[in-house]
DNA sequence: TCCAATTCCTAGCGGTGCTAGATATGAGAG
DNA sequence: CTCTCATATCTAGCACCGCTAGGAATTGGA
């Protein structure tokens, strides 16, 4: 019995190693550099085996956006708890999220722009994704006045990734990022 | 001499042949489906020919962007043209841009997702990207205050993208895509 | 009419994601 | 302890991708 209880933990870590190598791949040279060749080559098996544990590219990528949800809601979670007030809540949050974007880019596009076929409602995504959006809606409750609370975290939540996506991609100076944000978080400050 | 100009004349045809193919294509399909041979295809012509043309499929899909823009900016001018007051206008200018982006998706990407390389700083893409940015700085001077006009522009700007981006990748509830929209303009109007 | 230059195509390179079929491994039965 | 059989894994290959070298065909001018 315990052997079979020793695959599975050894199948397992082979898959998290997956996960990692693809991780570390796309942070380090984009996910164009992430083929399934130098993934098998890098945890030491052959190309098929990555074919037994994730229907394809896709789902390593959709796995290594899960990561990425629970890291990022970790990231929100503490900067509104940490800042001072209301006002400041809004500006902390609106920072962290920006940080993890510019920080972990391969991260966040497998997140937000890549890999339509995420499991977005079931399992464990929503779990982390609530979690983040969640803390989202609370930070900007007090300037929802008689708005819909969830429409205007979305609205915020769009102002966020627009500004982060159209920065990475060259589209908008790099220089006046830092004013963009305040102009941003000032609209949806109370 | 006048073989020379019917040549040259047929040439540049052909180019603009390459590049509505594109645009039909990806209009139709997604970039995904738009290859090299099928291109080839399209225009009747063999592969090699379109790289007398174009550096590459990327520099393709450049020019493709490129129509884009000058489109994209006639809409939002026509769009602040016809609107009856400047908060109107901030409302209607949103709705065409936003209806561009979901009508022409795969231009709209082109435009500002893919194809990093874009002549961002260059030659004719200026001239309509100019274009249609001053068109949308006109229509938030109003809202602009003490704030930089080129800055609040840039934001209005990400919000829009943020919302076009994050509906078609299936992040936000299609039902509430209005609702979102009038929170970001009610933001910045006047 | 012949030559030279240009235009265009055929064929192929190295890469991709993915898979079928053969092979090695190891657990359980006798 | 040996044999059998299922499972795990690998080798080899498919169809496709963007792109290009080199040869064939066409064309204009002497």
């Amino acid at each position: 019995m315990s052997t079979q209880a020793r695959r599975e933990r050894e199948r397992a870590e082979r898959e998290q190693a997956i996960i990692s190598a693809a991780r570390d791949l796309a942070l380090a040279e984009g996910w164009d550099a992430v083929t399934t060749r130098r993934l098998a080559a890098e945890i030491e098996y052959s190309q098929p085996v990555l074919y037994s544990h994730f229907k394809g590219k896709d789902a390593i990528m959709a796995a290594v956006a899960v990561e990425g949800f629970a890291e990022l809601a970790t990231a929100v979670v503490s900067a509104r708890a940490s800042a001072a007030d209301p006002r400041q809540a809004v500006a902390d949050v609106a920072a962290a999220y920006v940080a993890f974007a510019q920080q972990r880019p391969a991260i966040y596009d497998a997140m937000f722009t890549l890999a339509v076929d995420l499991p977005f409602a079931s399992q464990d995504v929503p779990t982390d994704l609530a979690r983040g959006f969640a803390e989202l809606s609370e930070t900007v409750r007090p300037v929802a006045a008689d708005d819909d609370l969830e429409t205007v975290t979305e609205t915020f939540w769009a102002g966020l990734h627009g500004l982060v996506t159209l920065m990475r991609s060259g589209r908008l100076r790099r220089a006046d990022h830092d004013r963009r944000l305040a102009v941003l978080v000032d609209r949806f400050s109370p």
